[in-house]
DNA sequence: TTTGCGACATACTAATCAGTATGTTTATGT
DNA sequence: ACATAAACATACTGATTAGTATGTCGCAAA
């Protein structure tokens, strides 16, 4: 990697943490610098503006944290209740970046961003359709595997994880990580639920 | 009401309205004066800082706008679960007040709020453990009425309705109303796998 | 060796921010 | 009618904001 884009990845990742913990419009180009010891000048030559950073920082250092984590545990064992489940269970418990006080990146990103941008929604679009894919060919997989019935709506039942994660994250803001636990409970509950 | 006092909660309401949009810390006082017609002044007599406002605004305005519903579906009916059913539908679809695009004000201010701001977290944990015991007292009419088995978790079924309706306003902000549809006929099913 | 461009660095601007200082008006009890 | 405080109104401040203008430095090709 060239030192220019060693500069430009550092700009993303420590944006992704500040970010992260302060929002993206409470997080300013002048906080973003000093965290990273570069110039506006290196800034404004790697992103024409905020905006294209912040889809930058989607497409990019936000994807990298995450999707490596999501494959990884969906290949993990034969049973996809058992591959879900642990998706779920390494996103709140075991991932090194994310915590129960500031919740998940992408979730906090689509709660604030979706109603202001249409091109950060619909960046956020993408993630969220790609995870629902990647949930739902794991679903389909046990379908054919005959570990569930082939009447159920595949497509339903991964939005319906992504909106169970979507609301423990929030949840866990106030309830902190306890809750996260006995949120596994139900949500293992659910799985098992589904014929 | 004496003029005053309506002053006051005309700032409330104002404010929560673009809060509810904008978001808190990206709402402006500036903003708040220019839709109210009110001045710097007034505002800063009736409340000490911004942060005092928006503490007022989630014990007063927010409580008002959400409670009465809320209260209000949870009584039409003897069976518990058409209640807690009615109750998100209802305010998904029946509230005057939110929209698919910009969420629920309450999920907002946690998502943003509560990481950072002591105060506003507290001010929240109240509104969502009245929400909640509010949920489980119905939960628990149900149980004595023979709709559901005694052994239930009363308390963490309450709890895993609020982070299903959080994460399905969540997810509403992509996928728009629409969602809201298909979700029920999700929610309707969790409710009826309670035995 | 020089020329030119990629990759920054520095200094600035106009706008916006929360909050304050200090004034004026309006209501209210006596 | 008058005093007094409540309820505002106006004009400011210093800090912070995204973005720009312009300069500099090192390295690669000619």
């Amino acid at each position: 990697m060239s030192k220019a884009a060693a500069t430009r990845s550092d700009i993303l990742r420590r944006s992704l943490e500040l970010i992260y913990r302060q929002g993206y419009q409470s997080t300013s180009i002048d906080d973003i610098l000093a965290t990273t010891q570069v110039t506006k000048g290196a800034f404004y030559y790697h992103f024409r503006n905020k905006e294209e950073m912040g889809l930058a920082l989607i497409s990019e250092a936000m994807h990298d944290e995450i999707w490596p984590f999501i494959q990884k545990s969906l290949s993990a064992s034969p049973n996809f209740r058992d591959n879900i489940y642990e998706m779920i269970n390494g996103l709140l418990f075991k991932h090194p970046f994310m915590t129960a006080e500031y919740g998940c990146p992408a979730v906090n990103l689509i709660q604030e961003m979706a109603p202001q941008s249409e091109v950060f929604r619909t960046a956020l679009q993408n993630s969220l359709h790609k995870w629902k894919r990647t949930i739902e060919t794991e679903i389909i997989r046990g379908q054919q595997a005959g570990q569930l019935s082939m009447e159920c709506d595949t497509g339903q039942i991964a939005l319906n994880v992504i909106t169970l994660y979507h609301g423990v994250r929030n949840m866990g803001k106030l309830l902190g990580k306890t809750y996260y636990t006995s949120f596994l409970n139900e949500f293992r509950r659910y799985l098992d639920s589904l014929n």
